[in-house]
This record gives structure tokens, sequence and C-alpha cells, in this order.
DNA sequence: CTGAAAGCGCTAACAT
DNA sequence: ATGTTAGCGCTTTCAG
């Protein structure tokens, strides 16, 4: 393969020589810096564009100590949730010359230190990584680089930079009000047995702190591994449900298995939200050609992406106290008893 | 922000002065390249560990002309099929050394040059690249770049370097295969109205030149604009149904549409599969929870992803011909009729 | 096994 | 408006 294509990468030298204009002009015409008459402007860009030059940005990176990345750490990408996002993301760094680069841990420390280690290796301009829960390593490294770093998603916690994203307790908290209030009472859980899930994590401690005060406990849980999915949601409701067949809510930890717990119960013949309500977690766009709108809360995927986007492109000045707090968001659905 | 961590970015030499051993030693070290007593090694190990040293990729790419990165450009990430073949291409990238670096086109051709353009920058060791179809800018650019180039997903064309994917045509005809001997006649296409989704196209151009071999047209197409999403399908096949009340089958460009039309005609009491027959494409894991198995043709992403990354990363040696075809595999659900 | 010298391709800083 | 010089931080190459 490739040995009929033996080109040798072209060089500024290259272009320089094709166009009888020194190195520096042109690379200044290349970059649209400095002054350059318009007439020698064109004699590179022609020269350039037939030779089919692309500049060497690992050459260019070195000379000018910048290097127009920005590291996207995040846990997962089969989550849904995380292109959203990147979308935000992207959409933002779109017009700043900044690039997105991302890296996926799937949800392992280790592997976060090791993606870390590497995207830094690159000396990219800032960085945006999910969750607040760091290993002392990625601290350290990220003490060192000497770069604008914003966590995202949680505000639950010690930034080490800043931070914007919403409070999952609060969400959490929130999510049983609204259940609380619809009169519910036989509440089950529904979530993924991840131990590095902070998130999750804390919504449902906020959930229980929020029963607790009602003087409520929940009455069933059921955990699972891997991945979320329909199935997954299904499998897990028939379980629950079987073992505790008066149950009156299921809280599920995300949309994914709360759909498929939806659909399952749909099928059955259950009464929702009458004599069982649900809900999930996210407010992904599945959510809106399902047979009944599931009960969630918007995480506010985008705008956490896109404030993160502003925040490390310098569009917008980091927030005095380290935090942005977006609102998580009720989205009442079909499967909670409006009073 | 970062103004209280003024760290500036540790080099080599910081090494070197810590642990009292030569810059090119220390660089041995960290390489595992060449010989090195055990001693020193403990010392550049420990000095550069306790510094928090972060090698410097940039200068390590200038010097060594080589960049352990593959660039991987594809047409989006929301697709819910993307995500499959990237978790292909890592996977089997991992133990390499080499790291996929991900772009996306949004299925925009001039959005492809500049992706590219600003992927080859950075000079990586390989390409992996969605589609066959590229504008001349972008042939240029791979033909220059001298790196092994992978096409991926389709076959059905001429590949630059090679080509790992199905031929759409063929999955398209398979698929109208299995429909006629299942007996459908009054066939309509749904799908979206993208000029530049080859794929989708050559599937539909296989699907509806096997029908006119037994003497049958489309009897009703919809288009859609914008992302494929549940509500989406509904939508459209409730407006193909009320155009064709007698339509007994409908072809869908992709799953996430086809699950969009399987709820919404289970919701409307259709005999399914009946009366009436339905087709997805991709094989995506959404479909295992659904209330029926939607019929669907598998895209093999995840196998596709593997066996590019194979021939980038060289564990595998490029096809004689430049083509590697998979099967796409016809998956056949609940939604058509068993014989 | 270790070190010294040269240079990767580009750009900052200073000429002119 | 254009050119010259030096060097970014590392690795290659060659000597010990």
């Amino acid at each position: 393969m490739n040995t009929k294509r033996p080109h040798r990468p072209l060089t500024l030298r290259d272009v320089s020589e094709a166009s009888g204009v020194s190195e520096m002009t042109v690379s200044r015409v290349l970059r649209n810096r400095g002054d350059v008459s318009a007439a020698t402007r064109e004699k590179v860009l022609t020269a350039a564009r037939t030779l089919g030059y692309v500049p060497n940005k690992i050459a260019g990176g070195l000379a000018s100590q910048r290097v127009n990345l920005v590291a996207v750490v995040i846990p997962s990408l089969s989550n849904m949730v995380f292109p959203d996002v990147l979308g935000g993301i992207s959409a933002e760094l779109d017009d700043t010359g900044l690039q997105p680069v991302v890296g996926v841990t799937n949800y392992s420390p280790p592997r976060e230190d090791t993606v870390l280690y590497d995207m830094l290796s690159w000396r990219p301009s800032g960085v945006i990584l999910a969750g607040l829960e760091h290993s002392k390593a990625a601290r350290a490294m990220l003490d060192h680089a000497g770069l604008p770093v914003v966590e995202i998603m949680d505000i639950d916690g010690e930034p080490i930079d800043c931070a914007v994203g919403i409070s999952h307790r609060r969400a959490g908290a929130e999510m049983a009000e609204e259940i609380l209030n619809a009169g519910y009472r036989r509440i089950g859980f529904i979530g993924t047995h991840m131990p590095e899930d902070h998130r999750a994590r804390k919504r449902l401690a906020g959930f229980e702190e929020r029963l607790a005060e009602a003087g409520i406990t929940l009455a069933a849980r059921e955990y699972y591994q891997g991945n979320s999915s329909l199935l997954k949601g299904r499998e897990l409701t028939e379980r629950i449900l079987t073992r505790e067949p008066d149950l009156d809510f299921l809280y599920y930890s995300n949309d994914m298995i709360g759909s498929g717990g939806l659909l399952w119960c749909m099928e059955q013949g259950y009464d929702i939200p009458g004599k069982l309500g649900l809900a999930g977690f996210n407010g992904v766009e599945l959510l809106d050609g399902l047979p009944m709108r599931l009960t969630t809360t918007d995480a506010r995927r985008i705008d956490i992406g896109r404030r993160a986007a502003r925040i490390v492109a310098g569009k917008e000045p980091p927030p005095e106290d380290g935090v942005i707090a977006l609102a998580p968001t009720f989205l009442s659905g079909d499967t909670i008893r409006h009073r």
C-alpha cells in the first residue's frame, strides 16, 4: 500500500523556492500575519496551492509555543449524553481557531490519568474534563500544566480551576420533591453499579436525603453492570417489580434504562402514571418519540459544553468563585401524576 | 483564572538537572529505548515523577518525524453508528501506541476538506475516513501526504489507497430480495434527504434495482431533513401511510427512524408483519429493547473499525486489490413475515 | 552503557 | 513590506 505515492511532505522552503519569496514571508501569508503586499501574497498562495502544501503544525507549535487544541476528557461516548456536550463545545469553539480533541476514559481513573497525560503532552491551550473527582496524579499534572482547566457536568465539589455544571444532589432532591408532591410513597431506584460514576451517586444521595426529610426511605433498589440500554431497563424493571410489586414509583439513573422500563411497563398494562410513576435523568432526544413522555431532568448538556468552551476560549471570564451553576430543569412529561 | 498556578512547563533539561543524568539518557529512559543501567533508570524515573514532568510530544514529533496519531474522519457523532466504528478502532489501536483523533464533517464536503487539512497538518501516521467520495482537493492532500489511507464503511467505488466496508448496493438489494420473498409488493421508502449521504443513496439504488428485476417500483417515498430521530420516524410513517394507505412494506434508511415508525404503527394497531412489514438499517443496540424486533441489516460497524485500524497499525497487510469487503448481515427480526 | 553535536520545520524578534 | 538570525524541546547520529 502506498508505495506508489512516495511524496515527501512539503515544507515552507519548497513553497518559498517555488514562489521566489522568503520563507518568513511565506509563513506570514499562510498565517495572515503582518503586512504583505497583495502581489507577493498571490504568488505565495498560488505556489502553496499548486504544490499542495499543508503546513506542519508540529513545527509551528514548537516554534510558537502555542497549540490551538483543547483537550476534552469524558468518560464515555456511547452514553448518548456526551455527544451533546461535545456538540456544545464544538459549536462554541468553531469561530475561535481552537479545536477540540476528545479522550475517553471509560469511567476508569487510571485510564483518565493516562488520557490526561497523553493529551497534556501535546501542550493544548486548555482542558475540559468531566467531573470533579480526579487522582492525585491527575491534579498534579493539571497544576503543573499551567493552562485553563474547566471541569464540567458537576459542581458538587472543589474545582481545580473552575467548574461548569449542575448540582446533581439538587437534581436528585428536586426530583424527589416532585415525586413526593405527586403523592407517591413506595419508591424504587434502578441505577448502574459504578462506583466511579460520581454524578449518579450524588443524584441518588440528594434524592434519598429529600425522601428522608419526608420520613421515607427507598422501598427497593436494583443495580446493573455495563452499558445502559433499553433491554437492561426492561430486565431490571421486571426484576424490581417482581420483588416488590407494590412500588408506586421508579426512579432511574438515566433515560435509556428509564425508557426500557417505560416500554416494559406499558406492555404489561401498568396504569401509568396512576398506579405507577416513572422518571429518568438527562432529557435525551429519544424521549420525544416514545409512546409516553418519560418524566426526567434536563441535565443542560449543551449549555454546559458551550459555557465551558467559552471560558477556555477566553470569550467569557472564568467565574469569580470558580463555579458556574446551571439549573437542572424538571421536565414533567407523562409518567408522573399532575396534581 | 489560573494565575495562582504559573508553573512553566518542565523540560527534559529539568529532569536532567534534577537527576544528574544527561538529557540524552533521560530521553532514553523515558522512551524505553536503548540500554540504560537500572541505577540511572531509577534516578531518572524518580526525578521525572517527583517533578511531574510530562514529555512534549510537539518537540518529540518534530525531532523524530513520527507522530503516533491516527486521524479518523467521520460525518457525524450523533448518528449512533459512528461510536461503534470508533469503538472498533480504539480497541484495535489500544496496544499499538497509536491514538485515534476524531474529526467530524457533518456530511459537508468543504468541511471534510477543512477537517482533513487540519488533521494532516499534525502529520499523523495514518488516516481513516468514511466514504469513498471526496473532493479533488481532499484526494490531492491525501496523495501528497504519503501515509496509509483507509476509507471505511463503503466499498462501492474507487479507493484512494484501500477500503474496508460493506457494499451498500448489495445491502439494499439483499433486503429487497428478502422483502419480495416474503411476499410484500407495495413497498414504500423513507429516508433522509441528504445528497451527501452516498451510502444511503447506494443502498436505495441497490434496493430499487432488485425490485425492478421483479417488475416492481417503489409505491411511495418520503424524505426528511436533519437528524434521524424516533419522532421523525413517527411523523414520516404517518405521512406516507396517510398518503398511500395500501402500502404493505416500509423500508427505512436507518434503524432510528425505523424504530419510530415501528412504535407508531404498533400504537395504530397495524398488523405487523402480517399486513405491514418494516425494515431499517444498521443493527443498532436500541432494537433489542423495543416491543418488536425491527428487521434490519447489520452494517458490521465494529468489524469495519477493527479491520481499518489493523491496517493502519500494520497488524494486517493492506488487501492486494485494495478492498476488504465485509458481508452485510440480514437480521430478520419480527417485522417481516417468515415463510 | 552514556554523552555531544546537529537539526527537525517553523516562527519570534529583530533588522532593513 | 520583506529578510535574517536564533532557537523552540526533543531525537538522531555518531563518538566514546
